[in-house]
Order: C-alpha cells, then structure tokens, then sequence
RNA sequence: UGCCCGAUGGUGUAACGGUAGCACGAAAGAUUCUGAUUCUUUUAGUCAAGGUUCGAAUCCUUGUCGGGCAUCCA
C-alpha cells in the first residue's frame, strides 16, 4: 500500500480511528468543548481544546462549543465572551454554538420522563441528611424517607418545585440508583436543585436548575456527539452517564477521559488563579504571569506554539508533571522563525569610543531574522557614546568569558571590533563608564586582516537610544510540582516573590519605538520580548520579556 | 476499609505477542557576526514476583506504588 508511515494516533484518536472504521454512528464524528462560564480560560483548556477541536478537523468531524451553564450563582456572560475570543485566538472555530441552558425545558420533560418510570423522586430531606445519608466508601448509605413517594406526588412537587413554589433547599429531585452501590455516584445523585438565582442567559424563567451529571450526557446526547471527551477526574461519572442515556432512551453519546495537564511551577486551578487575581497578587487575569491563554497571550506567546505543545505532550490516561521547559521550548521554536532581531540593553554601562570622531554617527546595516531572509534588514545608528550589557564587561574575567574586558576585543554585533582600554569607576569602586578604541578597518563586524574576536555582544547608540521599562517574569510558584501545595491557605508560601522584576531604563536602538503588541521580537542574546498590550505607549514605552533565549553562559557559570 | 484508573530513560511519550524508538533535558563536539539557531555523538528505561508462550513492555494472577471518587460545583 502506502510507503508513507501512518501517523502515530494517541490512545484516544485511536478510539476515533476504530469508531470510524466500525461504523459506529456512520463513521460520523462529532466532538465538543464544554466550558463552564465561571472563568478564564488557561492552558491547561487548551490542550481540550487541541484534543476535541484537533480530532473533528483531523477526522472530517465537526466541533461544538457548548458553554456548560447550569449553575447560575457562579457563571456570567463576561466569562463567554472571552472563552469564545480565547478559542477563536487559538485558531479554532467552532461549528455550532450551544448552552446547556438552552436544553433545560427538554432537560426538564426528561425529568418528567423518569420520575413516571419510577426513576427519580423528589427528596425533602435537609442538605445534611443527604450528605449523611450518602453513606462513606466502605459503608452503603441508607434510604431516604421520601424515597417511595408516588409518582403522583413527585410529579405534583416538582412541578411546584419548577413554578417556584418553594425555597431554596427545601426538595431536590434524585435520581432511584441505588443508595448501597460501590459507585458513590450511584447513590441516588441529585438532578435538580431549587436555586432561585438570575441565570447570565434564562434570567428568572427558571429557580430549579440541573446538576452537571443530568445536563452533560444529554447535552452531548441532544447535540449527537459521538466522543465526549473529557478529562480523568470524571471517570467515576461514567456509569452515571450511560445510567442517563439508557433510561431516557436516547442518542448514546459516549464519554471518554484523558489525563489533564500538569506543568512545574504553574498553578492550574481556576479557584487558585481566581485568588490570585483578587488578592492582587497578579494584576489581573491577563497578568503576563498568569497560565491563562490571555496571561500568555500578552506575555508574548503564540497560538502556533501553544498548539504545537498540545501535540507535543501527547494525550493519554497517565496522570503526569510536564516541565514547564517543554512549553518554553515549543515558544522558542516558534518564535526563533519568526521574531525579527533587535539590539536593547538592559543593564547599560556607558562605553566612549575614544578615538571615533566627536558629533559624528553613522547608519550601519543589520540583519533582522537571520532564520528568514525575507525580513530583510535595517538601519541601526553608531556613534561615539555607546550602552552595552553590564554583564558583558567583566575586570577579572575568567579565560572562558567571551566578552569585553581590560584589553580584550570584541565584536560590537553589525558594527566593528572595539578593544577596552581604561575602567572608570565612582568614588565607591563602582564602574561606570568604559573607555574604548574601535577599528575602523572592521566596519560590519568582519577584520580585513583576517583576525577573529571569540565574543560578540550587543549594543546601542546613547544619542539615539530610546528609554523603555522592561518586564522580566520568574514562574508564579516555588514549588516544582504544585500537587505539593497544601490545602488551605498555606498555599501562598508556596508564591515566588520575585516573579516580576521591572527594570525602568533599559536603552533600545530606535526601530523599537514603534513595534506593535502583536510583534514578537528578539532582543538579541536576551530572549525573546513584546509590547505590553495594555501600558506600553508612544511616550513610555513596556516590554515584556516572554522567555529567555537558552544560555550556556550561564550554565558554565552556574556550574561554577 | 469500598469502587474506578494508572505505572516504559530525569521528564513527556511510541512500540497493537516478534529489533524497546522519538522529543525535551543532561554530557561531549562541529559550525556560527546572537555563548542563540543548526548539526553530530553520547547518556539513560519496561514497578515487582509468578504464570501463559518458541517468544511478553504488551496477555493472566498477585503484590507494590501513585491518582481519582462521599459539593444542592463543574
């Protein structure tokens, strides 16, 4: 047949591959992405969204986004508009729009359904009782009184439950399972509460809404999905799900779970991300710290790169760590291809070229992405007062550092070898400024004579340079695997407190007075940077730094 | 003490009873006007014990370890 290798299918589009092939449902497929609109959205949905929109486009399937709306105290139309501008950001579309709200009169017939086949009653115990009643792992939980009530009277009730006739609290409708199953699940779990809320999209035409487990699966059902998928930690709903589907008769959606995604150093819980938006720890949801798609968004990262992460990571049922690297590697990837190059100091140390002629400067020509020829080049100004990197100056320097030092020549990137002659330093020993000579013969960066300098370090001209705050970001946590965190509020010792650091000077050659918040570039031997969408303007201008290109300097360094 | 699920180099994954492979990391080297990129090489693994089989990471049994499940959350 093909001499081309089949592509490695994960576990799960292998459970796609095989419906297809056994016709199931057709061989059609349809998957779903199911948010509830009570937060951001952050990576950790990303790699759902990858998965569920991923296996439609690959499969010839289709993909819906289905806000999963059912608990109207917590959720609110804020939250949908972003989630859909975060998925559409991703680079997906969705092929039908869909709430769960919009099913809760035939989620409500349904209900009806079952309580005349003598599959669900009304219980009027308190909220305690039925906790209590549940029973624990290892002992059943016991019946509840109201259990054997007629159909007649269940009916009655929960139609006055539904015209609102009661108050929150006072009945629940349960489904009969069985209050001695090794399923916990199964214990008669509850359908509806009575919740007299405004709903962000029904608004008060109902005050009973349903639980998750009676509106997921008939959802997906009503939608036709054939694979919904979500992730391990509703395993044990399963067999609640398929209990759903097979007393009402209905489409047989399936459910299917993967392992969620875990990342070293990096909080994933919406409740956690929501504490730190509101005890100010970060500066909002969109903190370039955050794990948030619109955190990452500012800090600089792309979709493609984002995509390419969730295929990198794989999917399966194994519930693991991956370190954030991998990310940062998959962002470096991406950006190394497209960012154009720009020179920016960020610690500046005065250099005078004194033997460059004073008031003088001149235009010399520098490459912008040496990955892509197409982006051509630029003018970047030389003259005599330069700023370079404090760190690229060293008095003492070991043989292995490259760089500039008392007689030592380097290469001023684009521009011409300049050798150190004199350090001149405050009254407190303090370096504060370098004396240089350059060669004019050197002009471009290359010897005539044929003599190699082992260091090239970055530069810009002092009378052109323009003044930004760069943002430099550190991992929100301490603590590698945040499993580790405690419960309870201890959790905030766990925060790094040197995530943010602002440096407010840095000298950036001129061609970065207009880069727009949308443009990556590199900022060359540093990382990679961007203009922060919300406070960086003409007048002050803000990077941030999304992530450092690797080093090995300062590895040889750390190795000491 | 119940039920469900999982376990392959440091990490993330592949191998569908027949050569344990890939990526990241790490180490060494080459190239380089970014100590970047790129390239080469090296490193290191089937949780344990039994069983089935000509042959087991894969199937079976038992054990160990890890995760999940008892919100009127999703």
């Amino acid at each position: 047949m093909s001499t081309e290798e089949a592509p490695k299918l994960d576990f799960m589009r292998q459970i796609v591959a095989d419906s297809i092939a056994a016709g199931t449902h057709g061989g059609r497929v349809q998957t779903r992405f199911p948010p509830e609109p009570n937060g951001y959205l952050h990576i950790g949905h990303a790699k759902s969204i990858c998965l569920n929109f991923g296996i439609a486009r690959e499969f010839g399937g289709r993909c819906n986004l289905r806000f999963d709306d059912t608990n109207p105290t917590k959720e609110d139309v804020e939250y949908v508009d972003s989630i859909k501008e975060d998925v559409r950001w991703l680079g997906f579309e969705w092929d039908e729009l869909h709430f769960a709200s919009d099913y809760f009169e035939q989620l409500y017939d349904w209900a009806v359904q079952l309580i005349k086949q003598g599959d669900a009653y009304v219980d009027s115990q308190s909220l305690e009782a039925i906790r209590a009643g549940r029973g624990t792992a290892t002992e059943p939980g016991i019946n509840s009184p109201f259990r054997d009530r007629s159909v007649e009277e269940n009916l009655d009730l929960f139609a006055r439950m539904q015209a609102g006739e009661f108050a929150d609290g006072e009945h629940v409708l349960r489904a009969k399972i069985d209050m001695a199953s090794t399923h916990l699940i199964l214990r008669d779990p509850l359908m509806y509460r009575i919740r007299h809320a405004h709903h962000h999209r029904t608004g008060d035409t109902w005050c009973i809404y349903p639980m998750y487990d009676y509106a997921h699966g008939q959802s997906d059902s009503l939608e036709q999905v054939t694979h919904s998928i979500c992730t391990l930690e509703f395993e044990t709903h399963r067999v609640l799900y398929d209990w759903f589907v097979e007393k009402l008769g209905i489409f047989p959606s399936h459910q299917y779970e993967f392992a969620r995604l875990n990342l070293t150093y990096c909080l994933m819980s919406k409740r956690r991300l929501l504490e730190l938006v509101e005890a100010d720890v970060v500066s909002g949801w969109d903190d370039p710290r955050m794990p948030t798609l619109r955190g990452l968004r500012r800090r600089g990262y792309t979709p493609e790169s984002l995509r390419n992460f969730c295929h990198d990571i794989g999917v399966t049922r194994y519930n693991g760590l991956t370190d954030m690297v991998v990310l940062e590697n998959a962002l470096r990837h991406d950006l190394n291809k497209r960012a154009e190059r720009r020179m920016a100091v960020l610690n500046p140390l005065k250099v005078v070229i004194t033997n460059y002629p004073e008031g003088e400067s001149e235009l010399l020509e520098a490459v912008n992405n040496p990955e892509d020829e197409a982006a051509g080049k630029r003018q970047v100004p030389f003259s005599r007062e330069l700023y370079i990197e404090r760190d690229d100056f060293m008095e003492d320097a070991p043989k292995k550092f490259f760089r500039l030092a008392p007689d030592r020549e380097v290469r001023l990137r684009w521009a011409y070898f300049v050798k150190c002659n004199e350090v001149i330093k405050d009254a407190d020993g303090n370096i504060i400024e370098l004396r240089c000579t350059y060669d004019p013969e050197t002009k471009g960066g290359n010897a005539p004579d044929g003599r190699k300098v082992k260091g090239t370090i970055h530069w810009v001209s002092a009378q052109h340079a323009v003044s930004a705050e760069v943002r430099l970001y550190d991992y929100l946590l301490k603590v590698e695997d945040p499993a580790d965190i405690p419960e309870g509020d201890a959790w905030r010792e766990a925060l790094n407190e040197n995530s943010l650091q602002v440096l407010a000077d840095c000298k950036l050659e001129p061609s970065l007075a207009e880069v727009s918040s949308d443009m990556a570039v590199q900022f060359e031997r540093l990382g990679y940077f961007i203009a922060d969408s919300q406070d960086s303007t003409p007048e002050k201008l803000v990077f941030n730094r999304t992530v450092t290109l690797k080093d090995a300097w300062a590895k040889e360094q750390k190795k000491g």
